[in-house]
RNA sequence: GGGCGAAUAGCUCAGGGGGAGAGCACCUGCCUUACAAGCAGGGAGCCGUAGGUUCAAAUCCUACUUCGCCCA
């Protein structure tokens, strides 16, 4: 074959051509074979809100790594791809995008614009979809699933209507956290607290029928309005006396009783609180208990309600204003006090949470939330790593019912029709009639399900349930998810608990979380900030698998990353040293026919095995722990630091050597390890991997690298002999360039050199001479015995028994001379001193493991010998110096 | 207030009970027919502080400091 490639890579040319190459032969499909071991993964929907950001790009990377691994290992791999509709998130944008044409969804009509809105979705899911490609993930696209698609709405309205058989779906006022911007409910977790600067505005309420007041504390002082009691602790002393009078609720002149209750701090403040049921969590739950009215004095649209007097109608922070400007003028303002809290904002706009009371759909969370902490306390799902576990514990164990009803239009609708006779009916079937009144003008619930709803389902929706199809016995449970730590609680918990309610098992039996992609100063990426780096960027100028190996190198489990441009070159040029290295192999296998391993192997050969062994067995179970930084870095120092610095350059004095039997044996073994180290590779880098695998000669010319098998390690490639003898060679080798570096030797300047050892050590040496010459720019090697006389006027080194000289011509710059080997000699005394007193300790001869003792005898012996030697020779020098 | 994480070379970070690591940056010398996106060599760190466990602690435990995240 010829081989012509160019000497820098260019991914460019190769990644869609190599994509399309996989496409076209189907590579990604999931077989489906009976009887073989599966393992499969469902993908983290990506939201159709817009494209993909460098979340993304990890969160695919890391998926793609594992199930490419996974598939060379030989399980029958199936990665389910798909999307999520995002509902509040889907249509925050597409009303974004109607505004800028002047106009709003009620102009439009819930149907005209569920169309725009299914629109966007398909311009969006084209997009995402071109996105994923490029990074090259190894999707069954057969298989792909969008959480709006027949099956998956199926199986929610089947959830949803058995949830509500069993009664675990309920409908009821209750306190929800409402966004007056996006008009919705939303759920508790949809809200993100954020300490703010606010005032505490003390206020009094004068005592009804008793003389004297009340003073109560709040942030919120427009609430008031809507205050039904004052609340004290039972037990607190002060107001013993006060529990069941009355006091009047300034500005509205309302009488509302003092009541006692243990939620109250008795610390805080004056001890007494306003209760406004309509308006606070807390206040509603006492509401209950002492069945107080629940009056709300703001409404859906963050204004005053109609019954709030002169305040109806104004927005909350005016009224609040007027509020507080009111009750000064009439005396009842007590004090105004700077006071920092939390407070609740959309995760969506950002905008500040209003709690109200209304009408809205529940999950009853306690039955379900049981049997998911369950199977995490029993590790039949576990946390990788296993910190998250508490994570979702804690929310597990400290969960409030899910409010599901969202008032926006582009979701799931919720399944229940109201007839003007009162009846309401939840249903599988869309129903034509009232089962009741027999009349058929059905009004369905306008409302439409939280998001996660649909995605809680995704690892068995999207194999065919509430089918029983041959997919989902095959697949299901799947066996990874990967996520970001920043959803455990919405969506992890919730695919667990509901997996265990309708499927009877597991839906993943490991979860790998991962951290943020941060920027290069470790801030959060975002659009505000204008600091976000579009993943299609980087792989424009550089390349996928310079985009994942960056990713997959910065990634500890769990922890955030900072992404930057160093990494991004570092990984690039490593993808241009396998690509060169490649080629240096390529150009010497004209003509080659692969046929193993041949049977004679000499010591560099069994070297490089031995070394490719060991990382074939720390790739794989470093991948088996999901510790993929680790794994990428195994192989980056294998190809690059032994493969590339060593082997490769040992193997030039054979391929450019005269001897046929030794260009054969070391073109089987360079073709060997860089076969093995593609394969390695190809998870992390696979298509620089697979480019050069089509180029390398192989037994069957169809095969992919991707579907060849991942490498197993061999007890027979294992060699001590060759790892300790190539160990000490290498670093002789070391120790001479080092000594030339010195005294400035360019490459081209050979110089002579003299090796002293004993004499086992010497044929070693002697049969490595000419390598040794070639890799250290040594022109002519002399050996000596132990016994032998020094050779005069030289640089010296040590490398355990062999001396290294370094014979100078002319006179050697003694005082610099001198000052290197005292420098040596610090450092050789300082590891001598730490070995003698170790051994001086008893303790540590009997307690220590054999193995540590007899390492730690050898290293004081070989230190001691060091230094003798360096004392010796220091000796020697300072009577040429006369010192 | 509760929980979690981080603190290691100038920078960014791995590692992890028994001789301190990588990449980048820096210094020196090299265009040696795979690769200057490269090669060879080098300098550089009381592994946050204080205690404890241990024969042995950068590593495990406790407390503290600083920074960050999550929950209330």
């Amino acid at each position: 074959m010829t081989v012509n490639l160019p000497p820098v890579y260019e991914p460019e040319k190769v990644e869609d051509r190599i994509y399309q190459f996989w496409l076209e032969n189907d590579y990604f499909k999931a077989p489906r074979e009976e009887g073989k071991k599966t393992f499969t993964v469902v993908i983290p929907p990506p939201n159709v809100t817009g494209s993909l950001h460098m979340g993304h790009a990890l969160n695919n990377t890391i998926q793609d790594v594992i199930i490419r691994w996974r598939r060379m290992q030989g399980f029958d791999t199936l990665w389910l791809p798909g999307m999520d509709h995002a509902g509040i998130a889907t249509q925050n944008k597409v009303e974004e995008h109607l505004a800028a044409e002047g106009f709003s969804r009620y102009d439009l009509g819930r149907e005209k614009f569920l169309e725009r809105a299914w629109e966007w979705k398909e311009k969006y899911h084209e997009r995402i979809l071109r996105q994923l490609y490029k990074l090259g993930v190894s999707c069954d696209w057969s298989r792909e699933r969008f959480t709006m698609d027949e099956g998956c709405s199926q199986a929610v309205r089947e959830v949803f209507v058995s949830l509500y058989e069993q009664g675990l779906i309920y409908r009821g006022d209750y306190m929800i956290n409402w966004c007056p911007r996006c008009h919705t409910a939303i759920s508790d977790i949809e809200v993100e607290h954020e300490d703010t600067a606010s005032t505490l505005t003390h206020i009094r309420y004068p005592g009804v029928g008793w003389d004297g007041s009340v003073v109560v504390a709040t942030t919120r002082p427009e609430t008031m309005l809507g205050d039904t009691a004052v609340a004290v602790h039972p037990e607190d002393k002060r107001y013993l006396d006060l529990v069941g009078k009355k006091v009047l609720l300034p500005l509205m002149n309302r009488e509302i009783p003092i009541i006692a209750d243990a939620y109250v701090d008795p610390a805080f403040g004056s001890g007494a609180v306003k209760i406004t049921p309509a308006h606070d969590p807390n206040d509603f739950e006492i509401g209950q208990r002492h069945d107080l009215e629940i009056i709300k004095a703001i409404g859906n649209e963050g204004t005053m309600t109609a019954d709030m007097g002169k305040y109806a109608g104004l927005d909350r922070y005016e009224a609040r204003r007027q509020i507080v400007a009111d009750l000064k003028n009439l005396g009842f303002l007590e004090k105004i006090e700077d006071y920092t809290h939390a407070v609740g904002h959309c995760q969506r706009c950002k905008t500040e949470i209003e709690p109200l009371v209304s009408l809205q759909w529940f999950v009853k969370m306690k039955p379900l939330a049981e049997p998911a902490v369950k199977v995490v306390n029993e590790d039949k799902t576990r946390f990788v790593p296993q910190r998250f576990t508490h994570t979702f514990l804690n929310w597990m164990e400290n969960i409030r019912d899910w409010c599901i009803s969202r008032q926006i239009w582009w979701g799931h609708r919720i399944p229940a029709w109201y007839c003007s006779c009162g009846e309401m009916i939840v249903s599988r079937e869309d129903p034509s009639a009232c089962p009741v009144c027999g009349r058929s003008e059905l009004q369905q619930d306008p409302d439409v399900l939280d998001t996660w709803f649909s995605s809680a389902l995704w690892p068995f929706s999207t194999l065919g349930w509430p089918e029983d199809t041959p997919d989902l016995q095959h697949y299901f449970p799947t066996n990874a998810l990967v996520t970001g730590y920043d959803i455990i609680s919405f969506w992890v918990a919730r695919m667990i608990f509901m997996s265990l309610k309708f499927m009877q098992d597991i839906p993943f039996s490991e979860v790998y979380v991962h951290g943020l992609v941060r920027d290069a100063q470790g801030r959060k990426m975002s659009k505000s900030l204008g600091n976000g780096i579009d993943p299609l960027d980087v792989i424009g100028k550089y390349g996928a698998d310079t985009l994942r190996f960056t990713l997959i190198t910065g990634q500890a489990p769990g922890n955030d990353q900072r992404f930057r441009d160093e990494n991004v070159e570092a990984s690039r040029n490593f993808s241009n040293k396998i690509w060169n290295a490649s080629r240096y192999v390529l150009m010497n296998l004209e003509g080659f026919q692969p046929a193993g391993l041949p049977d004679v192997l000499n010591r560099h050969d069994r070297w490089i095995l031995d070394r490719f062994n060991y990382v074939v067995e720390r790739t794989t179970s470093l991948l088996e722990q999901y510790e993929l930084g680790e794994a990428a870095r195994t192989v980056y120092d294998f190809i690059w630091g032994d493969f590339c610095d060593w082997y490769i350059e040992l193997s030039k004095a054979y391929l450019y050597g005269k001897k046929e039997s030794e260009k054969q044996r070391t073109r089987a073994v360079l073709h060997y390890i860089l076969q093995g180290s593609l394969q390695l590779l190809h998870p992390f880098m696979p298509f620089i991997s697979e480019e050069i695998w089509q180029h390398l000669p192989r037994k069957s010319s169809r095969e992919a690298l991707l579907v060849s098998s991942w490498p197993k390690p061999k007890s027979a490639l294992v060699d001590q002999t060759a790892r300790r003898e190539m160990g000490l060679v290498m670093e002789v080798i070391r120790s001479i360039r080092n000594l030339r570096s010195e005294i400035g030797l360019t490459t081209g300047q050979k110089t002579p050199i003299v090796l002293r050892a004993p004499a086992k050590l010497l044929a070693l040496f002697q049969q490595e001479q000419n390598f040794l010459e070639r890799l250290a720019w040594v022109e002519r090697t002399g050996f000596l015995q132990s016994k032998d006389k020094k050779p005069p006027q030289s640089l010296t080194a040590l490398v355990d028994e062999v001396e290294i000289y370094l014979p100078i011509k002319g006179v050697i710059d003694l005082p610099q001379e001198i000052a290197r080997l005292e420098k040596n000699l610090q450092g050789v005394e300082k590891n001598l001193a730490k070995a003698v007193a170790k051994l001086a300790n008893e303790n540590f001869k009997q307690k220590a493991p054999a193995a540590v003792v007899t390492k730690e005898k050898n290293k004081k012996e070989e230190m001691g010998a060091k230094r003798e030697k360096l004392l010796a020779r220091l000796a020697e020098l300072r009577k040429l110096g006369g010192v």
